[in-house]
DNA sequence: TTGCAGTTTTAGAATTGTTCTAAACTGCTT
DNA sequence: AAGCAGTTTAGAACAATTCTAAAACTGCAA
């Protein structure tokens, strides 16, 4: 995925919104390299925001989060919610679970592919499955 | 005096507040009977607001957000989280996991005995783990 | 009983996180 | 270059939850 192309606008990312039905708008753009153009993270809307002003790409907090939900939607993120009033967008799409540590809001990612879950149900009559979301919730 | 109302006494609710450290008043006594004096079931603050006012036993939002939090913190309620702002308690706080009906926000339980989970990474150092919440969402 | 201290409840204000609104702006097609 | 749908924005609005400070209770002791 997207290499750092310092100083210059990478059209790779433009494609990419492109081809999810996005106009590349210099605020998506500036929010997409926040995000994409590094190794997965966890960011919030504050959190995010607070990114895009520090790089001199200032993005209002509506647009800020208009666009996690347009990403999510996309496919592009996924959103982890971990605790009341406590949503996490993370970048990384792919299979894979979370810890939680409870005592002070920190996520992490951990890979599901030596995980193994046996015996769930069958999903109640007339819904299919969306996914499975394991948070393991630790304390310090 | 102290004696209760007609109908159904409950000491036994009465006692098991005050072993969970909190006093019995009417309030307590009057959520604690929609919690936990029938099936296990998952409430909000809200459902539960009305469920007491409907039951001629009105209590204020404020002090069914206390409560709902203090029988949580006492362990006698467990919190699910499922989306954001969505927030349920659940009067099950035996080991089971959750299906999440995104479409129109339900929330079932199932047993979790039939359930094996393997793999799981240790927690990270400093850490210990606190439970696992698995939650299968589906859609209709 | 009665009085009292500490606890609990309450209405309403405050806070937090998120979405909406309507006006200004911009990227894209022509 | 021009026009328009799509986008951004500040600020208002909204929803869920917590805080505040005053009034009402509870449990205890005399």
């Amino acid at each position: 995925m997207g290499d750092i192309m310092p100083g210059a606008t990478s059209p790779d990312l433009a494609v990419r919104l492109r081809s999810a039905g996005l106009r590349p708008t210099r605020q998506r753009v500036a929010l997409a390299r926040a995000l994409f153009e590094r190794e997965h993270h966890h960011v919030t809307a504050e959190s995010l925001h607070a990114e895009a002003k520090a790089a001199r790409n200032p993005v209002s907090l509506a647009t800020v989060y208009n666009t996690l939900n347009q990403f999510r939607d996309a496919g592009l993120l996924r959103e982890v919610v971990v605790a009341p009033g406590r949503s996490y967008f993370d970048t990384n799409t792919g299979h894979h679970h979370h810890f939680y540590v409870e005592t002070d809001g920190e996520l992490h990612d951990f890979p599901s592919d030596k995980v193994t879950i046996e015996g769930l149900p069958t999903p109640p009559k007339g819904t299919k499955l969306s996914r499975v979301d394991v948070i393991v919730r630790v304390r310090r």
